[in-house]
DNA sequence: TTTAGCTCAATTTTT
DNA sequence: TTGAGCTAAA
């Protein structure tokens, strides 16, 4: 054995000691540098792990595990210090054995980790800072807008934008576009919000409004591509671009600028890229685009596609190797969270699927307890049997609220499961129905702010200037724009001009007041620390007086608390921020989406979509609408590739479980006003037998589909309480099994068992017609029947 | 210019 | 059923 040879053995078997924390396949993820890598990883198979470690190994060791022969003369003394530092891991981490180590160790300045979500990238940051003592600060782990947004940043003027360019998310962008269709005059056939799809389509496949007009051939519609021609301009002149033109000019910088595509490429040596299963064309051409002066590693999970509807293109994933015909692939199929039974369940499931790469997840954690399958009258019923499941987890198992999560196909559904844990005292929270940043109150103030950033964002503007009421009408405002057309200025540099245009006459003043303040902000923003120009702007524009004598006592006090929330916010970012500006706030903010702020520190029960649910974990979950038309949706049941999507939300759904898993159906629902009947979900049947029981009995077989009856009509509640927390008050009276009770709702029973909890009791009870409730009594408002 | 009442539409949404 | 956005009247 040479000596070199000898070198090699032992760093690798010091590289192994490293990472024995992890599994074969993982370690293997994380060694393999030498050319395009898939990394296929199944839910909860440790990805993140990998992906941390891979960034942390490629740190610190570069590609030294699979090259063969070290480039450098090993010397016996190289040899003497590695074999004392593997027997002596105090030395591990000196500098001189690094070095040693070495063989092509990448730069954090050299690396580039892309998501999707700032979540995502935040918890990789904090991951990698936390586990290697690095300066992280030059490591790009960003999301794909941000990466692109960086880049734009430097070069905006090549594209013709300023540097303190505005960004639109989807509600700007359609208000821009309404206000074209509006303009054109066109029948309202296609909403804004279609208009948008179609534009984000073409956007998502690289194609300017003249090359869309090309391929465009929805004759009912023609208008369509000049609306996305006109849309651009509009953007242009209000210094603006939307997600899509974010990723669009990023692509466009590194294909038509090779100054820019130079120093990228010069800089970046690895990319990773996570969920790669999302990414649109557009997405993957930039990826590409990124990684030419490099290699690249691509992490995701074909079967866990779930944003097709979106633009993702899972072909991304699997034609990787198409694209890459070197690339090695790694199957992640371990799963470190669910029990088997949910896995086996999860994996029938996903075998359904024609289109997907194949991978087979197994566990060392057990069999675990099966799945529940529970066939309920309807949606009232669905509720009450999720209030009792966490109540009697609470009370039985010692679990927390916040163990429980409920999914749901849509947002519709959650009202019903609400009303049931409000009447039952269960706290919870409801994830991605109204997000922070849609608020009125959140966008109007935030409007104000990128109009003092950038007043030529015409799309905030318009939105503020007669918010509060200021006088400025909607006739005015088409005066200054037909103005601006005219004499080819724009909108803002009109404002500003008013009194020398004797067509706006008396509005003149009014408008010029509105540029005076803005002006006034504009000039305070260098001198002036952001969090008190925000406080100053909100008493001078009098938003508080108007939320006051606009809305009731309650909704003021809660969007009041809503706009102090943001000024934290702010406060927040400017004490911790690395561009602690104006435009840096509004840039974060553009990008920042309220799941991220999620937190997750009290203990509540979480309700939200399947969708918002990826990534996470829970205990028990709680799967809900199993049935035809709700899950699968009633439009996805046309096409295969729809079905196939839903499945795959099936597959997220089931595997977000770690111990237990309940799936609901009902044979009766009232969505949107009506009451449709139940057939159980077709996923149902692919669930194996020995994998899932079925709650109940009669009536209750998965596996013959229940034809739905007409059912009595389910008693309602109609007054629900507003507290989402409900507090607690002891009972005076003393519940004891045996003792007979009068509920409003369910009628007469008898007590069972009660349960004593700290300041209530559990009480189980045989109704005579409703059947045995589990109820908290505090909240159950028993009458006691002697 | 404002607002009350009416119509219409309603999967999923990382940025 | 719920809500957002538009029209008609004040």
């Amino acid at each position: 054995m040479t000596l070199s040879e000898k070198f090699q053995a032992l760093r690798r078997q010091i590289i192994d000691e490293e990472y024995s924390d992890l599994n074969p396949r993982q370690r293997e993820a994380v060694y393999y540098s030498d050319a395009p890598l898939l990394i296929l990883a199944g839910a909860g198979s440790g990805k993140t792990t990998v992906i941390v470690n891979k960034i942390g190994y490629l740190l610190k060791y570069g590609n030294t595990y699979n090259c063969d022969e070290p480039s450098f003369d090993v010397t016996q003394s190289d040899l003497e210090y590695l074999e004392e530092s593997f027997r002596d891991p105090s030395i591990r981490l000196t500098n001189g054995y690094s070095f040693l180590m070495r063989e092509a160790r990448y730069s954090p300045y050299e690396l580039l980790a892309i998501t999707f979500t700032n979540k995502a990238a935040a918890e990789l940051r904090e991951r990698i800072g936390a586990k290697f003592n690095l300066d992280t600060t030059s490591l790009w782990a960003l999301t794909f807008h941000s990466v692109a947004m960086r880049i734009i940043r430097q070069y905006a003027h090549l594209l013709g934008f300023e540097k303190n360019f505005s960004v639109y998310d989807e509600n700007d962008s359609i208000r821009l576009i309404d206000s074209i269709l509006k303009r054109l005059n066109i029948n309202q056939q296609y909403t804004g919000k279609k208009v948008k799809h179609y534009i984000s389509q073409a956007k998502m496949s690289y194609q300017t409004p003249e090359e869309f007009a090309d391929v465009f051939d929805d004759r009912q519609n023609s208008h369509v591509p000049l609306v996305y021609d006109l849309y651009q301009q509009g953007l242009k002149e209000a210094n603006a671009m939307d997600f899509d033109d974010l990723i669009f000019y990023g692509v466009k910088l590194l294909e038509d600028f090779p100054e820019v595509a130079e120093r990228v490429n010069n800089r970046f040596k690895y990319v990773l890229v996570d969920e790669f299963q999302d990414t649109n064309d557009l997405q993957s051409r930039f990826v590409r685009l990124l990684a030419k002066g490099g290699k690249i590693c691509v992490v995701g999970d074909d079967d866990q596609s779930i944003y097709r509807f979106m633009g993702a293109s899972p072909d991304n994933i699997l034609s990787f190797d198409h694209i890459y015909p070197d690339a090695m692939t790694v199957r992640l199929e371990q799963n470190y969270r669910s029990t088997e039974n949910i896995l086996d369940a999860a994996n029938s499931v996903i075998a359904h699927n024609r289109s997907r790469k194949g991978k087979t997840l197994w566990s060392e954690n057990g069999t675990g307890e099966k799945i529940t399958y529970h066939n309920l009258p309807s949606q009232f019923e669905e509720g009450q049997l999720i209030a009792s499941k966490i109540l009697e987890g609470k009370v039985r198992q010692g679990k927390k609220y916040s163990d429980y999560c409920v999914l749901y196909r849509t947002h519709a559904q959650s009202n019903n499961i609400e009303t049931a844990l409000r009447s039952n005292g269960i706290p919870y929270r409801v994830f991605g129905s109204l997000a922070f940043y849609k608020r009125k109150e959140i966008q109007d103030m935030l409007a104000y702010l990128n109009v003092i950033n950038n007043p030529y964002d015409y799309t905030r503007l318009s939105r503020i200037i007669n918010e509060p009421k200021r006088g400025i009408g909607d006739t005015t405002l088409e005066k200054v724009l037909a103005l601006a057309v005219r004499d080819e200025r724009k909108f803002y540099d009109v404002l500003k001009d008013a009194k020398s245009y004797p067509e706006l006459s008396k509005a003149a003043e009014k408008l010029t007041s509105f540029v005076a303040l803005i002006e006034k902000y504009r000039e305070m923003v260098p001198t002036e620390p952001l969090p008190d120009l925000f406080e100053k702007l909100y008493g001078e524009i009098g938003y508080e007086n108007m939320l006051k004598s606009t809305y009731g006592l309650e909704d003021y006090k809660s969007k009041h608390e809503n706009v102090m929330e943001l000024l934290s916010n702010i406060k927040q970012f400017i004490a911790d921020a690395d561009d602690p500006t104006l435009g840096g706030y509004l840039e974060q903010t553009a990008l920042v989406s309220a799941t991220d702020t999620l937190d997750d520190g009290d203990d509540a029960a979480v309700l939200m979509t399947m969708h918002c649910a990826k990534g996470l974990e829970y205990d028990t979950v709680f799967i809900t609408g199993f049935e035809e038309g709700l899950f699968p949706s009633m439009p996805s049941l046309g096409s295969t590739a729809d079905i196939e999507e839903e499945r795959r939300l099936c597959y997220v759904a089931m595997t977000r479980a770690k111990k237990k898993l309940h799936i609901i159906s009902t044979r009766s629902r009232l969505l949107y006003g009506t009451v449709r009947p139940g057939i159980p979900s077709r996923f149902l049947e692919e669930i194996p037998h020995e994998n899932m029981e079925t709650a109940g009995g009669i009536n209750h077989d998965p596996y013959a589909r229940v034809q739905p009856k007409p059912q009595p009509r389910q008693p309602r509640i109609t007054q629900i309480p507003v507290t989402v927390m409900p507090e607690r008050h002891s009972t005076a009276v003393k519940y004891s099994a045996g003792q007979r009770v009068r509920h409003k709702i369910f009628g007469e029973g008898v007590i069972t068992e009660a349960v004593n909890m700290s300041s209530d009791s559990l009480l189980t009870i045989e109704f005579e017609k409703a059947g045995v409730k589990k109820l908290m009594a505090n909240f159950a408002k028993l009458e006691t029947i002697d």
